[in-house]
DNA sequence: GTCTATAGGCAGATAGAC
DNA sequence: GTCTATCTGCCTATAGAC
């Protein structure tokens, strides 16, 4: 409806190995994550996959309805990589470790968080693009909350207030560490801000 | 020689009212900290100020050089708020709160912090800009390990670690804080986590 | 200092052939 | 699905009159 269906496979969930919408998200990811959205062009796409910008209106209509794709495709995958982490730790602790580790992988790849990116721009963008940036972070939030909540139950975590509250300033830090630490292309930098946090967590 | 001097006036230091290159840099500040570097015009600014954009070339010789001007002026105001923070105040623990307050001041006029946006778009930012922005996280930087160190030494602040990786710490969390808070338009949230962070330095 | 006029480029987008 | 061709609009920038 709000979509074109280039094939019915396009269309499915799953991982076949890369029809050109999936290439198409890819590039556009990695340009999101260095420029900004509204600073990569449909040519910059176009160019990289070969095929001409004509083309990349018939994966998606217009430049909007790219970016929608691509912060649900992102926030889609981090939920993933979450509920991975649920199912492969089960200590509070390694959990916020492998959380705070999706992020550094991120700045390895010499990127910066997608939806921490478009909050810096978040005026500019479509409506249905914040929507989606609203809810990655409430998503990761809640998360966090949940972990949060489990230990202090188990006491594997020590902290004062409410896991909200912590949670809230982990999402913040984790950001702001990523962001300030683009521009030294430091992951050292990073990993300083996200150890330092973790450990005032510990008990 | 970089720079056009429309007036002898408009290059002296103070505070005059109002040169046309002061409100050009005024309007264009508030632009970028809203929406980005490469998300506004000079029909932007022209518009608002009543001119057309060809005058705006005659005070800044294109865009690059705005970008220049404006990221330099506002890391010399930062840099004044700061000597004035220490002027008024000697406690630091006083003076990290005034440091935090400068922040919520920014999100209070529904701004994000320049540098914080300028990082988010770096790799599309001219040379000059790229300096200015990684000397204004660095000047940030000092004056902060500086009031850590002597929070150290007076013991009226606690915590682990160097007071240059402190630093780092409250940079990076008080800009990640504003860059979530933005999309929310929540003064509450920001405070939330620079309570927590200053909180966690008290003795 | 500000204007008109205009250049030259790039943006996102569409129609229609293949 | 991809192409060529084209449109319209906006962008930064410049020349030259006032």
């Amino acid at each position: 409806m709000s979509r074109r269906s280039p094939t019915p496979m396009s269309t499915r969930r799953a991982k076949r190995p890369n029809g050109t919408a999936e290439r198409i998200l890819d590039i556009a990811e990695r340009l999101v994550q260095t420029r900004g959205f509204n600073n990569f062009s449909y040519a910059d796409i176009a160019g990289e996959l070969g095929i001409t910008t004509a083309s990349l209106h018939y994966h998606f209509r217009g430049k909007a309805e790219l970016g929608q794709a691509l912060v649900n495709r992102y926030a889609e995958r981090f939920t993933d990589s979450l509920e991975q982490i649920d199912r492969d730790l089960s200590d509070p602790r390694a959990k916020l470790d492998a959380y705070a580790r999706l992020y550094a992988g991120v700045l390895e790849g010499k990127r910066m968080c997608m939806c921490g990116v478009l909050a810096a721009e978040y005026q500019t963008l479509p409506k249905p693009m914040r929507t989606a940036v609203i809810r990655f972070f409430d998503d990761n939030q809640r998360w966090l909350t949940t972990v949060l909540a489990q230990g202090k139950t188990d006491q594997t975590l020590a902290f004062s207030g409410s896991p909200d509250d912590v949670a809230q300033s982990i999402l913040s830090t984790l950001e702001g560490a990523m962001l300030v630490a683009r521009p030294y292309d430091s992951l050292a930098k990073f990993n300083s801000t996200a150890h330092r946090l973790l450990a005032s967590l510990a008990n």
